[in-house]
DNA sequence: GCCAACGTTGGC
DNA sequence: GCCAACGTTGGC
């Protein structure tokens, strides 16, 4: 099995629409990046962890955990010619952007802030405390997931 | 709202 | 294939 962490803005769609869904289910799509494409087209599999991480917000960080319930498929808004994500670029026959589907775990007590995961001495290597490192999709490894979780709930 | 860091696009 | 221009991301 192995960990992820999907970042998304929760004044669009955050931990608390996922909890809300029908089912606890909701398509991560949307998706436009080729490097997180290949990650949910390639490595994400059925029952991975998720950490659910907001951003673009004023509590910035982790603020659950989802669990992938669906492997890579094509990402339907892209066909949609009435989407935010439509790609005109992309056909049927090949298409260009994969999502997942994800239910909703557990919500933490409180966000787990981006400033105190910086501040973590065991936290080195996560894309989020790099520099500059704007992938919407990562991956987390075993022992990060361990600690992070172990801090946050 | 600012702006640094990236990714993408498109002319050549 | 280079690279400047442009658009986007995302913390602050």
């Amino acid at each position: 099995m192995a960990y992820w962490l999907f970042k998304t803005e929760p004044d669009t769609f955050g931990i608390d629409d996922l909890a809300a869904r029908s089912n606890q289910t909701e398509p991560w799509d949307g998706v436009r990046n080729y490097q997180a494409r290949n990650f949910l087209r390639d490595q994400v599999k059925a029952d991975d962890k998720v950490f659910i991480y907001h951003s673009s917000c004023k509590q910035v960080g982790i603020a659950g955990v989802a669990r992938v319930v669906r492997e890579g498929y094509p990402d339907e808004t892209q066909f949609d010619p009435e989407s935010p994500y439509f790609d005109p670029k992309s056909s049927r026959e090949q298409p260009r952007w994969y999502r997942v589907d994800v239910k909703f775990e557990q919500k933490f007590p409180a966000i787990l802030s981006l400033q105190s995961i910086k501040a973590m001495p065991q936290i080195t290597e996560l894309g989020l405390v790099k520099k500059g490192h704007r992938l919407s999709i990562m991956p987390v490894s075993e022992s990060e997931w361990q600690v992070l979780l172990n801090k946050a709930v």
